[in-house]
DNA sequence: ACCGTGACGAGAT
DNA sequence: CATCTCGCCACGG
């Protein structure tokens, strides 16, 4: 079945939605969830879409090394990371510290 | 309809 | 290890 941009969107705010507080994911990661392994890019343009849509914690989800892309995004460029922080979510240099540790994987965590 | 752009990612140089 | 290039797909101009 093909995944319509409107399933896609929509399919990219839930799985963001499901991000335990105090964890990451990465676009890539939700992208590849989804089936569409190749559409990071798509994800990032979904979430930059999410502002529209309520309770989508996407502070959450970085890119694949951790670094903090979307925090330009946030209107502050510090409130993704003060939302981090203060999920417990240590940041360092615009990255996240122990990114590996902390990182959800949809794919793994969620099977499904 | 064509082109440039992007909260990405992986491989090449 | 730092940069560059290209693929990806949706969207705005």
């Amino acid at each position: 079945m093909k995944i319509n941009r409107e399933n896609f969107f929509d399919l990219v705010y839930q799985v963001v939605r499901l991000i335990p507080k105090g964890r990451v994911t990465s676009y890539g990661a939700v992208s590849n969830y989804l089936g569409v392994k190749t559409g990071a890019r798509m994800v990032g343009y979904a979430m930059n879409a999410s502002h529209t849509q309520p309770d989508i914690p996407a502070h959450r989800v970085v890119n694949r090394t951790g670094l903090l892309t979307g925090r330009h995004h946030f209107g502050n460029p510090n409130l993704m990371q003060n939302l981090l922080e203060a999920e417990g979510v240590r940041i360092k240099n615009n990255q996240v510290v122990d990114f590996q540790s902390i990182f959800w994987d949809p794919a793994k965590e969620l099977q499904f």
